[in-house]
DNA sequence: ATTATCTATAGATCTATAGATAATGC
DNA sequence: ATTATCTATAGATCTATAGATAATGC
């Protein structure tokens, strides 16, 4: 049980800094976003990475500053690689997708569940979120489009919590294709200005 | 600062156990709402209800029990006395609301801000959510009405959160009329079917 | 010899309980 | 005398650190 899933059964794992800080990283990933900075302890994170929970404060020195490196490390560049207009989707899929199978982009999952956890004020933590906003808000011509920008981020962050946390049917065990298909036609119109035509 | 806001200053408080009690329900009512069940302490409950921590548990036992009782308080009538197609407006105003003021319904923001947190698996916690959700799915004439139904009280939980936890301006500090303007006409939508007209 | 990893534990919370203190009602 | 309230503390976590152990590279 000390050995983690994804190594070999059998082969003990060669010592190597490198990658054990590596798998690190991405189980803090995984469980900053499905469960929250607060309620992923650094023990979960550990056991998940299947290293000792020590070596997570050897590598990071504290668990919030390993939630800013998970997030320039994740949130950063998939940022700059998704054009604007298929953020959204990417997004809402990396909300829906759980772990393991492929890496969806989970950036704004981690962002989303661990704001207002990570109590110290991390910078890097409310950039990310700021440059998600502005990404946003240049699909939108409205004039608050900055607010539109917010309310579809929450509703991408209430349909992950709803998944993960609450847990709730039909909702949890939804196909990710039909929740797509519900709520992006929905987004679009929001940030697009349409339930508000009359402008003075 | 050992008595409450809501008392006369000066005078030292009688001693009334039913006072006491109705109190820590209501300080309980608005924590679980802004922070949600675990990252609201028992000391914060008795604090803001100006009594001492260890009444809480005199008069309730256990945090949990004192949650399932403001569920049952404050859930259930107002979920009765809300005609259906009044549940999302009354429900998003609560989570856009603070404490204080006027009392709007905030059963709504109590259970999606706590359950998750309440690993006891509270029966009354998740029948309330049960609750809820069979009544806008009578909203909505679709097959997957109540997945639907999911996806609109995702989005108030998400708006709820992103206004309290994570704090994000411009949403954290905007109108409650404006959201309303904004989400509650796409919702309607959502409910109602529109995005996906084809039927087969 | 170097350094990746593990053991043991300190210190800070948080829920919960036992028993002491003090304000009320008879 | 009864009982509402407070003090003190047990026990369970959780983050973080210091120092011991053991696998690698020369």
């Amino acid at each position: 049980m000390a050995n983690s899933a994804d190594v070999p059964a059998g082969s003990p794992r060669r010592r190597d800094a490198r990658a054990t800080r590596r798998r690190l990283l991405e189980a803090a990933a995984d469980l900053f976003a499905e469960r929250g900075y607060d309620a992923a302890t650094v023990r979960d994170i550990a056991d998940r990475a299947g290293a000792n929970q020590a070596l997570l404060f050897r590598y990071f020195g504290s668990k919030s500053a390993l939630l800013t490196e998970v997030m320039a490390h994740s949130g950063q560049e998939q940022l700059r690689t998704t054009p604007p207009e298929k953020l959204l989707e990417t997004a809402l899929r990396g909300m829906l997708t759980h772990h393991g199978k492929e890496h969806h982009d989970r950036s704004l999952a981690v962002y989303l569940r661990s704001v207002g956890g990570a109590d110290d004020g991390s910078e890097t933590v409310k950039a990310l979120g700021e440059q998600y906003v502005a990404v946003l808000a240049t699909l939108s011509g409205a004039e608050d489009a900055a607010l539109r920008a917010d309310l579809a981020m929450a509703w991408l962050l209430g349909i992950g919590i709803m998944r993960v946390v609450v847990g709730r049917e039909p909702l949890a065990g939804a196909d990710p294709d039909a929740v797509c298909g519900l709520v992006l036609g929905l987004l679009e119109q929001l940030l697009d200005g349409v339930p508000e035509p009359e402008e003075r």
